[in-house]
RNA sequence: GCUGGCGUAGCUCAGUGGUAGAGCGACUGAUUUGUAAUCAGUUGGUCGGGGGUUCGACUCCUCUCGCCAGCCCCA
């Protein structure tokens, strides 16, 4: 028999029978492999386990502990799914169920399913894996296929097969008495699934296009181990249980009302104190980095977004003209035309840029109804923008020096984890092509000295300019959109702006848009889930609280409060004739950072007992020690 | 916007055609308390809003506003 040579990650050869599967060849290699593995990876090609190998190769095995291994074993477990859904609903229609970050989904086109039948769903695939179908893979033509489907009334498989390329080889796989169109490959059997979860259901449009019709998606995760699975419902919570929505009303940091209206937030007393310490901040830094400060009205008139085009291409994100004087004005979606107007006012030398305008400007755009949430997504916010407008010669260090000011900011309050995102010039694109690509090149050199990874969409910038896309990791490691580097070769030349350059003629200057936090309230309801409403020493609404345990002691604490209070220190006094234990438990929910206990010890000594919020007694001590110590953590932003 | 769900006291929530309830909060009083809830009393609701069906609607129908999940989109 003829054999061939395969080569395994470590760099050592073997020789097998043509013929022997992977699965065969893992067994040869430990028990513990062929138990483990999921998938093999066939000279750089993911394979199933099961199939032959028949040339010399070099061959990975994946198991759980890879990002392939888990999406080969999350894929399965969405056909153990639609196994699933098919035997208790066999009228329903199968379209595609693929492997998604944390887990898997599958799009069903059925009646809505409700949280029982979650548990039932979830029940039948226990079963079927229980039943350990083996996962078979079966190839055929074109028309066998749409036999197949049609013959099972599978008629959103005959679209995804007319979507195929003609070249590709179509596949199905077969699990027990299911059977569907799959590119594979899947782990090989359904007994491989050990814990899995459906976690939630949802509409979803055929093919993401809400002209189709709405399909039922059920969402679900599948781990190896119990542990995993455990750890992952357990950060399921932990999310719920730091919604900024919950906190935001627990804390008193904002409301929504009803009679307000969708998509508009007010900021309560402590939330808007958290607020200007954030945005003084950002004053001060900015004022430092060489920025100097504009500010603008909330409207416009109509020949101002005329002349920027955003009535041409931002339409149906702005509200309707208000009627002034008979003139249409409109409320701001967008901050730039009126930074480029005050660039406008007067012509600029060489020597005055780089310019840079920044303004926590509130604008408000139309979003639909359903996308409104929170904090997150408003009507109406505050972008912390800037507009930066430099020569050529300039723009590169400009983009390094604003990238890098954006890390530091992010930094600042406590974001170590960064995704970056370049995009490029897409087809249908304005401005000059030597002009994109020395945006790009800047763009590019700026992320490359950041030494951290980023990902590059081609041609997925904005018709006007290149950009970086900026996402800050939580501490529950989740991802949101935050700062924006982008260019604008659109709006210079609408504008027609310009500077008198050492050659005493007008030249063009780069303009570029900029925003750190992205949107004030974003970010607010970010930090306030990534620090689960315990806001870092300098950041909390309330900083300490003096605590007196019984009336005879009112008079030191409130003495203790005044002195903190000349020290600089956000501080309250709770006198309340209430037990200890209340006041803590209150100062607790309230998550401020130190309760300063005063008793008749404390006044005999001239002390506080200080406690944190994360229940530490850190003993009595005098009101200046702690004083050093609070003042300590404010200037370290801990 | 679409599909589904929801809207009852400041908050969390019970209440399936017969005239609205609990816990927490707030207020008052008593208690003077040593590190996550002292006790008692009081207060509190055009049951999101409009229209309809009905002898009678928190409950059924309808429109509307808002919220939640998902899709789409995005700061």
């Amino acid at each position: 028999m003829a054999s061939i040579s395969v080569t395994l990650p470590d760099g050592s050869v073997r020789e097998i029978a043509m013929g022997t599967t992977a699965l065969e060849l893992a067994g040869a290699i430990g028990p513990r492999l062929a138990r483990e593995a999921l998938v093999a990876e066939v000279n750089g090609t993911l394979t199933d386990l099961t199939s032959p190998l028949t040339t010399d190769a070099t061959v990975t095995f994946h198991t759980f502990n890879s990002d392939e291994g888990k999406e080969v074993y999350r894929h399965t477990t969405a056909h153990m799914l639609a196994q699933a859904v098919q035997r208790l609903r066999p009228d329903a229609k199968v379209t595609i169920g693929p492997a998604i970050d944390e887990g898997f989904y599958y799009d069903f086109d059925t009646e809505p399913f409700v949280p029982e039948d979650l548990e039932a769903i979830e029940a039948e695939m226990r079963k079927i894996a229980k039943e350990d179908h083996p996962t078979q893979r079966s190839e055929m033509s074109r028309d066998e296929a749409y036999a197949l489907f049609d013959g099972m009334g599978e008629t959103y498989k005959r679209e995804i097969i007319d979507d195929i390329p003609g070249e590709e080889t179509l596949s199905v796989y077969t699990q027990g008495d299911f059977t569907d169109l799959c590119r594979g490959p899947h782990a090989p059997s359904t007994r491989r699934i050990k814990y899995l979860k459906l976690t939630s259901t949802g509409g979803a449009y055929w093919r993401g296009d809400e002209a189709n019709k709405q399909l039922q998606r059920i969402y679900g995760t599948a781990f190896e181990k119990k542990g995993q699975l455990d750890e992952h419902l357990a950060l399921i919570e932990e999310a719920e249980r730091r919604d900024h929505r919950r906190l935001g009303t627990q804390l008193e940091l904002y409301s929504t009302h009803q009679d307000l209206g969708g998509g508009l937030v007010l900021w309560h007393p402590k939330g808007a104190l958290v607020r200007h310490i954030a945005e003084d901040y950002w004053k001060e830094r900015h004022l430092a980095g060489g920025y100097d400060f504009v500010c603008s009205p909330h409207i416009g008139r109509s020949k101002l977004w005329e002349t920027s085009g955003h009535l041409e291409f931002f339409a149906d994100d702005m509200y309707s003209p208000l009627d002034i004087d008979g003139q249409e004005y409109y409320l701001k979606p967008m901050n730039c035309p009126f930074h480029i107007l005050i660039y406008k006012s007067r012509q600029h030398s060489y020597r005055e840029l780089p310019m840079r305008l920044a303004e926590l400007g509130t604008v408000y755009r139309y979003e639909r109804a359903g996308a409104l949430h929170g904090m997150m997504r408003v009507r109406g916010f505050t972008q912390d923008d800037a507009h930066i407008f430099c020569r050529p010669e300039q723009m590169p260090d400009e983009i390094d020096r604003t990238l890098g000011f954006c890390l530091d900011m992010l930094r600042a309050f406590g974001f170590t984890q960064f995704e970056l995102f370049l995009s490029t010039r897409p087809e249908k694109a304005v401005g000059d092509v030597q002009q994109w690509l020395d945006a790009e090149d800047a763009l590019r050199a700026a992320l490359e000295r950041t030494g951290i990874p980023y990902e590059v969409d081609e041609g997925g910038g904005a018709f006007y300019g290149p950009k970086i896309d900026l996402n800050i990791r939580d501490s529950l490691n989740r991802q949101w959109q935050c700062s924006t580097i982008q260019f604008d070769f659109n709006l210079p030349e609408r504008f027609d702006i310009s500077y008198i350059a050492e050659d005493g003629q007008q030249h063009r200057p780069y303009m570029v848009h900029r925003a750190l936090f992205g949107s004030v309230e974003r970010f607010f309801g970010v930090l306030v889930e990534h620090y689960a409403g315990a806001f870092p020493v300098w950041l909390a609404p309330v900083q300490a609280v003096v605590l007196s345990i019984t009336d005879d002691h009112r008079e030191y604490a409130e003495k203790v409060r005044q002195e903190l209070a000349d020290a600089g220190i956000r501080v309250e006094a709770d006198v309340r004739g209430e037990k200890l234990g209340y006041k803590v438990r209150e100062a607790e929910m309230a998550k401020t950072p130190y309760m300063l206990v005063v008793g008749a010890r404390e006044i005999e000594n001239e002390q506080v007992a200080v406690r944190t919020r994360q229940g530490n007694n850190l003993g009595a001590m005098p009101v200046a020690a702690f004083i050093e110590r609070i003042q300590e953590d404010i200037g370290s932003k801990v």
